[in-house]
DNA sequence: CGTCCTTTTGAAGAGAGTCAAACCCCGTGG
DNA sequence: CCACGGGGTTTGACTCTCTTCAAAAGGACG
């Protein structure tokens, strides 16, 4: 079904990695090795749980996955999202336990990731992994700044972004998965904030989704209110100066 | 000043990384030669600038300092906390850009981390940065699912163990230099509501701060609602104890 | 003693949550 | 073929947490 959108289902991860760092073809062979034996996961299911010993690193070859933090009295969050072409690896240590449960958000297949070998190899396991991290601080910041109708459109640009890199999305529209309930555990948000939301950009022309597929209009995708300046002395300057956040399509009052 | 509360200050990091991994003397005494010759860095300025080449990795061995993002209308996001013991390191790359800026939120002491030509202390490493994973993995869920009154309480929780680490917390308090206007940009909260969440948390008699110095009751540290607070102490093994009498309404609605 | 920050306080408003019911789409099975 | 279910999506009415916008009150310091 997603090959309606990607050709080769089945390299989203050397698309991913050659974008990374400079693959050799030898590099490349290897990860299609790796991929020959997939290891499949439903939907719902737990890939690891949190506490638990770790496993060695895995590629997601296809399907969403995410890594949840629930409650005791039920809440949850989802920490961040696994999309085809990641590479999910548990910060080495002493104790390798996993530090979150990653759960199949649709049906998903993964493989082993081979060691690195190879210079190129290794490179693009430390670019992957410097990425996995700047998603995690845009994640932060998200979640503490932005108003729904901004979280909404900056998730869909970042995961736009992700999934093109994995050559598994379209020019302006990609497969999404997830319901608007999981999105909303995302984002920090409830469903039907959500679903109110993604009315709001409907009317406003920025956003079609329709049965599981986004399309973003281009106007969504200029909408970054982060875009980081030196951050100078401004932690020392008394808040008064400092703007509150726009709602809606605004984030254009940004003074760049 | 910080002096009152831990007695040598200038071996914070040594006392953390012995706590997190098996340490030598020759280890120790390696740490100890590094913060020989320490940097200063006044409040308010900025050590590393995000999109700057990186250098490399730091101890932080006294003060606070915090990766923030800018948005370009001012509102600012503190990502996380770095505090005496921690260890600062870019995620390595082929292009070792900074990832997000680092400001001083006090004076602060940094010095460069030698590099680990012993298990022990790359052990310690390697504990230090799934410690800071996890401290990521944290505020994501306090950002996304935790009202303003539980982001502090778990907040001044996390740090308050991790100060500990370090031995420059007191058994029920520790020395705060930050301002409730930083505390809100971390948290994701206006520094009018920091305030009046931090007056309910007084009037419930959980918390005490004054001069810079907070003091915590005991049943605040019991009310956490995340089921996985005890990831952080699995990975640091000599960890403290954690009793957890239910507390404070909205909490206690948890079911296992 | 005035200035600059930071902390408090007040009143009013708005974004997001809650609760509940209706609606829709689809696969199932009678 | 169509009623039946069940998850996901929509809607509506109401509540409440948190924000806004001032402005006053402390406090540290030259």
């Amino acid at each position: 079904m997603l090959k309606s959108i990607h050709p080769a289902p089945g390299t989203s991860v050397s698309r991913r990695l050659s974008g990374l760092a400079q693959l050799t073809d030898p590099d490349r062979a290897l990860l299609q090795d790796a991929t020959l034996h997939p290891q499949l996961v439903p939907t719902a299911r737990d890939l690891i749980v949190e506490g638990q010993r770790t496993a060695g690193p895995l590629l997601v070859l296809e399907g969403w996955l995410g890594r949840t933090r629930l409650f005791r009295d039920g809440r949850r969050q989802i920490l961040s999202f696994l999309v085809p072409g990641d590479v999910i690896t548990e910060t080495a240590c002493a104790h390798p336990v996993a530090l979150s449960t990653i759960t199949a958000l649709s049906d998903a297949r993964l493989c082993p990731a081979p060691p690195p070998n190879s210079p190129g190899l290794e490179q693009a396991y430390a670019a992957s992994a410097a990425l996995t991290e700047c998603y995690l601080f845009r994640q932060i910041a998200r979640l503490g700044r932005m108003s729904a109708y901004e979280r909404i459109l900056d998730w869909l640009n970042e995961m736009h972004e992700r999934l093109a890199l994995a050559g598994v999305a379209g020019p302006d529209s990609f497969v999404m998965p997830l319901t608007q309930e999981i999105l909303g555990d995302a984002l920090g948000l409830t469903s039907v904030h959500v679903n109110r939301t993604l009315q709001a950009m409907r009317r406003d022309g920025i956003l079609e989704w329709r049965g599981g597929v986004v399309r973003m209009v281009q106007a969504a995708r200029a909408s970054d209110p982060s875009a980081t300046r030196g951050t100078a002395a401004r932690i020392a300057e008394p808040a008064a100066q400092r703007a509150r956040p726009p709602h809606r399509a605004s984030l254009e009052n940004s003074a760049a």
